[in-house]
DNA sequence: CCGAACTATCGAAACGTTTCGATAGCCCAG
DNA sequence: CTGGGCTATCGAAACGTTTCGATAGTTCGG
C-alpha cells in the first residue's frame, strides 16, 4: 500500500506539499497539484487511517449506538441505521456499530480510546442512561428521539405531537368525533419508549380540545392480540367512525385483514390513518393515508448536526421535523357525502 | 484523556514496561504489573486507537459488508448484523458498518486506508461482485453464505442442503408423500440469492429420491400473494398432506392464518414445518416444528474464522453448520394413527 | 567464585500523517 | 536597487503506541 512518501517521491515534492495539496489548507501551484493528483491516482494512495487519527484530531468515524429492546421493530431500526450510515458517508465519515450492551458501555470505550469523533444515539427512551453518558463524554453527539431531559443535548425527531394533532385535525375536519387509536405493543409503553407516549398523549389532548372522543389501546403483534385490541376499541366506542394506527407494519396489515373479514370497508365504514409509519403504505390493501416517519430526513439532519458540532459551535437544541399528511384515499368526510 | 506516559509516570516505570505489562508479550514482575494496573484503573487509561493502528499492525476493527436488496428481510438481516457485532466484541474487535453501495466500494476504501483488519460479508448472492473483491484485497475475510465459486474464500453457512434433506426425511418417515413447499418472494430467486435456491434444489432432489412428490411455489409477502401461493399448491397437488415453509415470518403467520380460516388443522389435516427460520416459531399459532437458521452460531463461527486467519494461517474452506430439527408438534405420522 | 543464562526493565526507533515555522524566489512601491 | 510582502515549497516536530536491542541484577552449575 502506497504511503504519502511514495506519492511525494513520484511527484517530486516533499510530503508536506502532498499533504497540503490534498487537504487544500495551503495554496499549491496548479501544476504541482496536478502532478500530485496524478501520482495519487496511479499509486492508489489512501491516507493511512491510523496515522490520520493519531496526528490530525479527526478519526472520521462516528459511533452509532443502536440497542435492540424487546419491542424494537427491526425493519424500522434497520432503516435508521442504514440512513445514518449513508448520510455519514456524504461527509466522509464511517460508522462504527455499537449494539446491545455495547450500545452503552461501548460508547465510553470508543470515546476514551479516541476512536470516534462523534456519536449518534438511536431509539432513546424517556430516561435513557445513554443521555447522561453523552453529556459526560462531551463529544459531539446527536440523539434521534426526544428524552425527558434534553438539557445539553442535541436532539432530532419527527414532531410526534404535531403528527398527532395533524391526524386528529384531519379527522375532525372531516366530521369524525369518535376515533379509535391503536398503539404499539404494551411493553413499549411500559418501557417508557418516548415517541409512542408523546404521540398518544398529544393525540388525547388534541382530541379533547376538539370535542372528539378517543378510545386508545395498545396492541400485541399477533393476530389474537390485534383482534383483542380492535374488539376492545369497539366495546369502548361502538360508534367509532375513524381509526388511527400508530403501530408496526404487521399490526397494520393484520388490522386491515380483520376489517376485510368483518366486511368493514375503508373508508366507507371506517376512515383509517397510518401515523408515523416508517414503511410505505401504498402496497397495503387499501393504501392508507399516512403521516410518514421520515427516517432519512431525521438521520440526515442528525448527521448534519453532528458535523456542525464538530466544525463550529452549535448550541445544544431540539429540532422537530414537521409532519406531513399524505392522502391516499383512506379517509372520507362525514359532513358532505 | 490519559495516555501511556501518564500511566508510566504514575506507576514509576517506563512506557515500554507499561506496554509489555498490558500486552503480556514480555514477563513483568507481579508487583510492577499490579502498580501499572492500578494506575490504568485510576487514570481510566485506554490505548489510543489511532496510535495502536499506526504502530501495531492491528486496527481491531472489522468491516461488515451488509447491503440491503429489495428482497432482504430486515429482521433477519438485523439479527445477523447484531450477532456479528456481538461476536466480534468477544475478540476485542469493533465493527464498521458498510451498507448499500458502500458495501462494495467501501470495502476497497477501508482496506486501502488500513482501517480494518478483516471483512465479514453478509447476504452474498450466487455471483456476488464482493467475492472477487475480497479475493483481490487479500485481507482475512469470511463470507456468510455460499457463493457459486468459493475458491480462495472462507465461507460459513447453515447446511441448507442438509436442512432440506432433513425436512424431507422427517416427512417421508412419517409417511407423507405429497409435500408442498412455499419459498421466498419470486424476486429473491430471480436475483440469484444463494440459499433459497440451494434449499429448493436440494429439497426437490431429496424428495424425488424418496419417492415423494413436491409442489413448489414462491410467495410474495402480502395476504393476496400468500393466498395465491397456497391455492397454487393445492391445485398442483390436491392430496398434499404436508407443507414446508422456507420463507419469512410474515408469510408464515399469514399461511397459518389462512389455514385457520379454511378450517385446515395443523397437524391434523396438514403437517407443517418451518425451515431455516431466523425467528422463534413457538409464538406462532400453532407453534411449528422448525429447522432453525442459527444466526448466532454462523456469525460466531464467522468471527472465529476471521480471527484464525488473522492469527495463524487457516486455509480457505467452506464450513457448513449442521441443521437440527426442533419438534414442537406440528407434524404427525400418517402410518400409525 | 566465575561467567552463562535468565529475568525485569529501559531507551529509542519506527509507524504515516498533519502542521508550524522557515526560506527561497519573485514582484513592485518608494 | 532596497526591502516589504507575497506565493510556493520544504524540513522537522509531534501525535501515542509497539517492539527491538541493550543492560543491570540475580541465580546457579561447575
Amino acid at each position: 500500500m502506497a504511503n504519502i512518501h511514495d506519492v511525494a517521491r513520484a511527484a517530486g515534492v516533499s510530503i508536506s506539499t502532498v499533504s497540503y495539496a490534498l487537504s487544500g489548507k495551503r495554496s499549491i501551484a496548479d501544476s504541482t497539484k496536478r502532478r500530485i493528483e496524478d501520482a495519487v491516482r496511479t499509486l492508489e494512495y489512501r491516507p493511512n487511517a491510523g496515522a490520520r487519527m493519531l496526528k490530525g484530531s479527526r478519526t472520521h468515524i462516528l459511533a452509532l449506538s443502536a440497542p435492540m429492546h424487546a419491542g424494537t421493530h427491526a425493519p424500522a431500526h434497520m432503516t435508521f441505521a442504514l440512513a445514518v450510515a449513508t448520510a455519514a458517508r456524504r461527509f466522509d465519515y464511517d460508522v462504527l456499530l455499537l449494539t446491545q450492551d455495547e450500545a452503552t458501555s461501548g460508547l465510553t470505550r470508543v470515546v476514551h480510546s479516541s476512536l470516534v469523533d462523534g456519536i449518534v444515539l438511536l431509539d432513546v427512551s424517556r430516561d435513557d442512561p445513554r443521555t447522561a453518558l453523552v453529556r459526560e463524554l462531551g463529544l459531539p453527539a446527536t440523539v434521534i428521539g426526544i428524552p425527558r431531559d434534553t438539557a445539553g443535548l442535541t436532539c432530532v425527531d419527527l414532531d410526534f405531537d404535531g403528527a398527532a394533532r395533524l391526524a386528529v385535525r384531519r379527522l375532525v375536519d372531516l366530521g369524525h368525533r369518535k376515533v379509535g387509536l391503536i398503539g404499539q405493543a404494551p411493553t413499549v409503553y411500559d418501557r417508557g419508549s418516548n415517541f409512542p407516549l408523546r404521540f398518544r398523549d398529544a393525540f388525547l389532548a388534541e382530541a379533547t380540545q376538539n370535542g372528539a372522543t378517543v378510545a386508545f389501546t395498545p396492541s400485541a403483534e399477533d393476530s389474537a392480540g390485534v383482534r383483542g385490541a380492535f374488539d376492545g376499541l369497539i366495546a369502548d366506542l361502538p360508534s367509532m367512525t375513524a381509526l388511527v394506527m400508530h403501530c408496526n407494519e404487521p399490526v397494520q396489515s393484520m388490522v386491515l385483514e380483520l376489517l376485510n373479514q368483518r366486511g368493514i370497508s375503508v373508508p366507507g365504514d371506517l376512515s383509517v390513518i397510518s401515523a408515523c409509519s416508517s414503511f410505505s403504505t401504498d402496497h397495503l390493501n387499501p393504501p392508507l393515508d399516512v403521516i410518514p416517519l421520515p427516517a432519512e430526513l431525521s438521520c440526515t439532519r442528525a448527521i448534519e448536526l453532528t458535523m456542525a458540532q464538530l466544525a463550529g459551535h452549535v448550541e445544544p437544541h431540539v429540532e422537530l421535523i414537521e409532519p406531513t399528511y399524505v392522502d391516499l384515499g383512506s379517509t372520507r368526510s362525514l359532513t358532505r357525502s
